[in-house]
DNA sequence: CGATTCGTTCAAAGATAAATGAACGTGGGA
DNA sequence: TCCCACGTTCATTTATCTTTGAACGAATCG
């Protein structure tokens, strides 16, 4: 599927020229469809692709400029994609912009990322299974489907810290 | 349809008057919740939930009638939820309509759900990285970078298969 | 057979989520 | 100090997903 259309490039002060090459296209492509899969803005998925197959940090305008999105889109992926510790921000001496890479460990990302989703999850459950034991019977089959949930919840605690291990 | 009652009430045939106990709600409200975070339709989380707090299989009918959903979403989430192994249709004797129960064996939920989410995302990626291979030089950032996102894909499949062991 | 029940499909409506861009606060440099 | 580069926020627009309900085919009933 066709998709980049090339534009008269932006005026870029310094930062990067703001062109992709054809391989870079294809990397921004693949985390694009990575992010539809986890169903994750698209934005997440170009800004995570470029930084990824970027030898050098990147500047927030060059990122915009790059990648032809608004500024909005641009601060709001990087903060969620920071809160999933799988971007940072590199020093540059001398620059007072702020600096973008990619975290490129597996490990790193996937418990990046559960952290911030499953595991505030599991806590919420917890406290909604207690909600859901006062308001059904202590003996019947209701009661019988809240240990069950109970024994999930169980489970998801035991197993989440294992999965980071797996990837190690 | 004329009003008049033509059927003894042993079992329940009717199509309105269908009633939540504040346990069975409770159930359903978890499953909603659960089906926001895993960013599934909120049908799916209904339907699920009531299975799930149902002692007896459920009607088509029952399960339209008891969430006041339409025909068409029930008939969408009840397809999705069997693809997943989530929900079974059971035979009752001398009745032509399906019967549905929900599966509630957590390795089976979610082998399931990984075998038909994460499994062809997973062989879908094999073939997108040899196509950027193609477009990518043999050497330099991109080339790492693209044996990178070949490691990442082969501890994938080493992975996934272990997840329901975990979960045994 | 024809009538009825069962469940599916799909175009359209409705609901949600993402992207945009103007307005804004902050802080650095002259 | 004032000015401007930097990045964020948020109301609005735009895109996408979900739900609905009428129309439909298949299977069973009378």
């Amino acid at each position: 599927m066709p998709a980049g259309v090339r534009r008269p490039a932006a005026k870029t002060r310094n930062s990067v020229g703001a062109e992709l090459s054809a391989g870079e296209t294809e990397f921004i492509d693949f985390f694009v469809a990575l992010a539809r899969a986890l169903r994750a803005p698209k934005s997440l998925g170009e800004i995570y692709g470029l930084l990824f197959a970027s030898s050098e940090p990147r500047t927030f305008e060059g990122i915009v400029a790059t990648l032809r999105i608004s500024r909005g889109s641009a601060s709001q992926g990087l903060r969620l994609l920071r809160t999933f510790g799988a971007v940072r921000v590199v020093y540059v001496a001398g620059d007072r912009r702020d600096h973008f890479v990619a975290e490129t460990e597996l490990r790193k990302l996937v418990t990046g990322f559960l952290s911030e989703t499953a595991l505030p999850q599991l806590e919420a459950s917890a406290g909604r299974l207690d909600r859901i034991a006062e308001r059904v019977p202590t003996k019947g089959v209701l009661h019988d489907r809240l240990q069950k949930l109970r024994s999930w919840e169980r489970v998801g605690r035991q197993v989440l810290p294992l999965v980071g291990k797996l990837l190690g």
